[in-house]
RNA sequence: GGGCGGGUGGCGGAACUGGCAGACGCACUGGACUUAGGAUCCAGAGCCGCGAGGCGUGAGGGUUCGAGUCCCUCCCCGCCCACCA
């Protein structure tokens, strides 16, 4: 039967699509004797319908998934929706809706796009995180964490919006003019100390930063960021004495080696000490700047805009070191939770202490001088802070030794006389996870008179979402006003108690998910172990970098925990991170309703076809890069199938050609051969090294240009174009998997009507036919180019050489000059240097 | 201020360890086929120049037979962090 003369993809893609799911192709562990892939993308936040970004990541994923599938791994590539959580429920404040209502449509509506899209998931293991059989793992994992003394209580910092009167995620304060407001309703957010529940996931700071070197697959920006965001700072504490009282002040600093040029001490205005150690002539004005500062944003107060400004204390604190008595400040850039709350400052090496010191005319005394170069002179001719390291000066016994070695000798001389010792600090803070919140995973905890806060024992678990709340965003937390929910008893007394009525952080639910998918309807225990033996680490994830040091960062941190407790066995969820760009509108600008640019993928897909807005997304550039939506090059990928669905269609004699005949293939045909196999390789490569599917998907439309360029004759012709389309269908199937499936069955006809191409062997080059018999050389005359000859790849110098000179062009420029050097670069370039 | 990316035709992007810059696609131009073409096929195309040739990878310098690629000085753009002691 003659094959359809137009590439028709509205009938085409559902039909195969069909197929898929009737046969279950994309199940994993359907082939439990072969190695295992994991392949993951971030699963989607269903708070609206899928865009253009979500596509690009499904279909990166995808891409990599049908691949692995065809170099016969056994592949699992899940999907779930991570369900839970702010940005829903302020959706369905915003239009009166119930979230999980909205939740709910919003998923039907994603899966039938990705459904559409033709994206190879294994839809059995499919996870919704708002339903209570995922969200009571939640809770178990609490309560394990919670007996770990992994989780704990503590007042903490919390962004407090004046006009909502609640307590609202850090990703919802906006910084507009350095002040910070809601994103809501532009009222300022201030800081509140309130009780909050947190993950003690500093006391894993150590192991996080050491297995940033393990994680090599990573994109090196991504464990930058997360190195610099869990912040190791080695250094000393130092203590100073305060004359004429016994209190000491400890400071922390990572410059020890400077402390001889200390000319002050600084204080957060908030520190304990302040108080004590205030002159009385000066409390007055201590008291009024430290309580301007308790009124300061902290953004406002500490942004870098914001002037350094302070205030002296009257008290002198003595350097150890040198016993010299220096002023104690307080002052608005020093920060309470960072290092000990107190700087010793160091004009002269330290910009903004020698802001300061200018400002307030302290004194600035030089102790480094540089290795070599220019000296730095004395402090007050000083024009700004040097903080380079260098030789100590002026240092007393340290004079002459080098930054680095001084740090180390005068932190071990300290602690030897007892007034200080290395040590080093951190600038990960536990993660606060409680949220006043409804749409989040309640926290398992009962508070009973007699008992205090009292874990939900496991047999209690879940604690389910009550249904209904009144959530208005505004005051108390919502389930606190559900008397059903909140009534109960008390797990070990039995006396009226009350449940917790705060919400876990979103970021919970996908710090594991991953796992869930191992054994989704596991209702014995989170997942199934043995499975994650088989199948962590997630080999491949797929994702945006903006979630570099949230997201990222927690679940390496939960997976250590899921180590502790037996679960899992290696050392990090994810072995290799691919972080995907943008896709901007056309106008370059991100897609957004204010700019009107948003292309939504499912018109996409009807206007042209899912293998054309694939096609698009793979070859407009390599995954990490930002990329522009364009109508023409779209229009452009279409074309570029029909086009290939063309030459199937105008090549059908070749169908049935004989491999046999193969090794018949001569002249134009044996290149189409030759060319056949170096795509083949070219494509393979892509999928083993780099991901860039776009010279890939080039490649494969210089296969496709060299078919049309082929007329075939005789049967080793037709063999040879044959073997080039079967290849293009099985190269464009990870592609663009609908419309290679269909022409492949073209080609195969009969004998493959019971299979398909998904399960076939991923296509083999010949490395005989990848390597060339001939090549071009390119001549050069000093340097440029003025020729370029075929040369057998066997050719040495000398018969290139001649070769060369025989070139008329090229004997121009060497005419009537002596050749001072010969360079020959072999398979690639002569160069004559002539004087 | 710090960290990490980038800067290549009209546009998106290619270019392995220094070796023919601009693959592939878009837009464009010409031709063929056509009642028609915004379909399709073929061809052309970095810039200047009729041509020989010259000039070209953000700017300037250097190393080299040869630099988009290496070194130095500087400019611009993007993202993340940001008074972290």
């Amino acid at each position: 039967m003659a094959m359809n003369e137009r590439y028709e993809p509205r009938s085409l893609e559902p039909r195969w699509q069909r197929r898929w799911e009737e046969a279950g192709a994309f199940r994993a562990g359907r082939r439990p004797g072969a190695e295992p892939r994991y392949v993951l993308e971030m699963f989607p936040y269903p708070s609206g319908a899928m865009h253009m970004g979500h596509a690009r990541v499904y279909t990166i994923g995808d891409a990599l998934a049908r691949h692995l599938r065809m170099r016969g791994f056994d592949v699992l590539h899940p999907i779930g929706f991570d369900a839970l959580g702010l940005p829903a429920e302020n959706a369905a404040i915003k239009d009166g809706r119930h979230p999980g209502e909205r939740t709910r449509e919003n998923i039907v509506s994603f899966r039938a796009e990705m459904k559409k899209l033709g994206y190879a998931f294994d839809w059995d293991r499919e996870i919704v995180t708002a339903d209570p059989e995922y969200y009571r793992w939640n809770q178990w994992f609490f309560l394990r964490m919670l007996e770990r003394d992994i989780v704990y209580r503590r007042q903490g910092k919390a962004n407090w919006c004046t006009g909502c009167n609640t307590v609202i995620a850090n990703e919802q304060v906006l910084e507009k003019d350095a002040v910070r407001v809601c994103e809501r309703c532009s009222s300022p957010v201030l800081e509140k100390v309130i009780p909050e529940w947190a993950f003690r996931i500093t006391r894993y700071a150590r192991s996080l930063l050491d297995g940033l070197d393990r994680l090599g697959a990573w994109p090196e920006r991504i464990t930058t960021m997360q190195r610099n965001w869990i912040g190791l700072s080695q250094g000393a504490e130092v203590r100073f004495a305060v004359a004429g009282s016994a209190e000491t002040i400890p400071v922390f600093t990572t410059r020890v080696d400077t402390i001889y040029g200390c000319t002050y001490v600084v204080l957060a205005p908030e520190h304990p000490l302040v108080a004590s150690l205030t002159a009385p002539e000066r409390r007055a004005e201590v008291e009024a700047f430290a309580a301007r500062m308790r009124r300061t944003d902290a953004a406002e107060r500490t942004g870098e805009s914001a002037p350094k400004e302070g205030v002296f204390t009257g008290a002198r604190a003595v350097n150890p070191f040198t016993g010299e008595e220096v002023p104690v400040w307080i002052a608005n850039f020093v920060l309470a939770e960072y290092g000990t709350g107190a700087v010793m400052s160091v004009p002269a090496h330290d910009q903004r202490d020698f802001e300061f010191a200018r400002k307030y005319g302290l004194p600035v005394r030089t102790v480094i001088q540089p290795e070599k170069g220019e000296r730095t002179p004395p402090g007050d001719r000083l024009q700004a802070a040097t903080t380079e390291d260098g030789v100590l000066e002026a240092s007393g016994p340290f004079t002459g030794l080098g930054s680095e070695k001084a740090r180390r000798v005068m932190s071990d001389h300290a602690q030897a006389s007892g007034f200080g010792r290395a040590t080093e600090r951190w600038h990960l803070r536990d993660w606060g996870f409680s949220r006043q919140r409804y749409w989040g995973t309640p926290i398992p905890i009962v508070y009973c008179d007699d008992h205090g806060a009292v874990p939900v024992p496991d047999a209690d678990l879940p604690v389910v979402l009550p249904p209904q709340a009144i959530i208005t965003g505004t005051g108390e937390p919502p389930l606190a006003k559900v008397p059903e929910f909140v009534k109960t008893t008390c797990p070990r007394c039995g006396k009226p108690a009350r449940r917790e009525v705060e919400t876990m952080d979103t970021f919970v639910d996908s710090s594991w998910y991953y796992a869930r998918y191992l054994s989704p309807q596991d209702g014995a225990r989170p997942f199934d172990p043995e499975a994650a033996k088989r199948w962590l680490p997630v080999d491949v994830y797929v994702g945006g970098p903006e979630h570099a040091v949230m997201h990222l960062l927690y679940f390496r941190f939960w997976h250590r925990v899921m180590r502790e407790l037996g679960l899992v066995h290696e050392d990090e969820p994810v072995e290799r991170l691919v972080t995907q760009g943008i896709v901007n509108g056309a106008d370059g600008r991100k897609m957004s309703k204010r700019w009107g640019n948003s292309v939504a993928p499912g018109p996409m897909v009807d206007r042209f076809s899912a293998d054309t807005l694939r096609l698009f997304i793979l070859f407009a550039a390599p995954p990490e890069k930002d990329i522009d939506w364009s109508d023409e090059q779209v229009e452009g990928l279409f074309r570029f199938l029909g086009r290939v669905w063309r030459i199937f269609h105008a090549r059908q004699d070749c169908f049935a050609a004989p491999e046999a005949a193969l090794a018949g293939a001569a002249g134009e045909f044996l290149e189409l051969r030759r060319r056949t196999h170096r795509t083949i390789q070219k494509v393979t490569e892509a999928f083993d090294t780099d991901l860039k599917f776009n010279t890939g998907i080039a490649a494969l439309m210089e296969l496709v240009n060299a078919l049309y360029a082929a007329e075939p004759g005789a049967e080793a012709d037709r063999s040879a174009v044959r073997e080039a389309l079967v290849a293009v269908a099985a190269l464009l199937s990870p592609f663009a998997p609908h419309v290679a499936e269909e022409l492949w069955h073209e080609v195969l006809g009969a004998p493959a009507r019971d299979r398909l191409l998904g399960d076939e062997p991923w296509p083999a080059f010949d490395p005989a036919l990848v390597a060339a018999d001939t090549v071009k050389i390119a001549v050069q005359v000093n340097g440029k180019l003025r020729g370029e000859v075929q040369a057998a790849v066997s050719a040495g110098e000398a018969e290139v050489r001649a070769l060369a000179e025989a070139d008329g062009k090229v004997r121009a420029h060497l005419a009537g000059k002596a050749v001072r050097k010969v360079v020959y670069v072999p398979k690639r370039l002569i160069n004559f240097v002539v004087g």
